[in-house]
DNA sequence: TTAATGAGTGAATATATTTTCATTATAAAA
DNA sequence: TTTTATAATGAAAATATATTCACTCATTAA
């Protein structure tokens, strides 16, 4: 409708998607680094124009709120979680299945990549207390691969490859040591010493 | 020297004593939650006064600032660090101090314990960009933690108590195994399972 | 009863943080 | 060089949070 009376503009639309795609890409590592580290509420938007070396305004002709931003980086955690559980769903041998995502996330943690910003996110968003949609999605999502992950234990236990145990109770412990490490990757940083798959897969895996 | 000019009191200074005491167990009580959930900058002191069941200003004559309070919080926690750290150098069997600390760890996350939230808090610290003097303290205390931890895995290793590896690697594995399980511990809440004290302790302690 | 004292209160003030918006900068077509 | 559309800016307004302080409350000795 607004297309009838187009005018030209001084750069192409494509010339424009580009400009708002780097600086929202700008936005995005600067705050999803500091909302992990320092969780939403002690983050300021001052803090995140800055580490992302824009103005306020900018942030804002994105983001109508700083939730709102917080909520879209949630969407991505989500996404990456579902990516998981499809995995998890597979018929590929569970021991397969839990060494593959653990060395992923070993090699991840040792990269300095995202991925342990987004695991910290996750936390983050259990503090909140108006829970967003975004929010409560995660919090399905993450109950869906708790499940996923004690059905795919407990198979791999019939198939003689795990260890004996509840398989909720390990897959908890699973999940409690890759937030417990991705936490101190974060704090320690260049001192974080990443362990073993060994080490992380010992309390499951049978020798 | 003020006591010369010593006046008649409604109550004794025992009593006011007393009531003082009361009130800081409240606010105690109520801040460590909070601050533990939720962060420093996420948690209200009106958050705290209610929790705590008292009023804004009552808090603020105990503490000047919301600071204050969490700098004596972190105080408590370094007292238990260093009592950990003393009890780790002394000359029992490694494999006995491990699974001492463990079970203890363990036990505390099961009944709901305060320890929790002082492990949180101390993550919480690493997050404050304004270093006070406790929160430095509380970094040394935590650095000599882990040395200490690992330490003490080498020499159970010498004994063949503990199962090879770098014992800074396994020192920093269990702790981030322990800040994990208090990180689901709090986020959970009653759907937690805590896990046995033979999955935590089995990527260290030979069979 | 009254007077005295320190605990306890919460509305008012100070401070910090988020959000808006009038304005400027940029790059390309004319 | 001028015009144009949109990106980008940052000081000002709106909002939220921390802190203060003049006051009330509770208790007990006199």
């Amino acid at each position: 409708m607004v297309k009838k009376g187009r005018r030209r503009l001084p750069r192409s639309e494509e010339q424009y998607e580009a400009m708002r795609i780097a600086t929202k890409n700008k936005i995005h590592t600067a705050a999803i680094k500091l909302f992990a580290k320092k969780g939403f509420a002690a983050t300021g938007v001052k803090d995140i124009a800055e580490e992302a070396g824009i103005s306020i305004g900018l942030m804002y002709r994105h983001y109508k709120k700083k939730e709102d931003l917080f909520n879209e980086l949630v969407t991505y955690a989500v996404e990456g979680l579902k990516r998981i559980i499809k995995k998890f769903q597979s018929n590929e041998s569970p021991v397969e299945l839990i060494l593959q995502l653990t060395l992923e996330i070993l090699n991840d943690l040792d990269n300095d990549d995202e991925y342990a910003y987004f695991q910290m996110l996750m936390n983050q968003s259990s503090t909140i207390e108006n829970l967003s949609p975004q929010i409560q999605q995660l919090n399905m999502q993450s109950k869906a691969m708790f499940n996923q992950t004690a059905r795919l234990i407990e198979k791999g236990q019939i198939l003689d490859q795990f260890k004996k145990g509840d398989p909720m109770e390990m897959a908890l412990f699973y999940f409690a040591t890759i937030q417990g490490l991705t936490m101190m990757k974060i704090t320690m940083n260049n001192e974080f010493i990443t362990p073993s798959r060994e080490i992380v897969t010992s309390f499951l895996i049978k020798d």
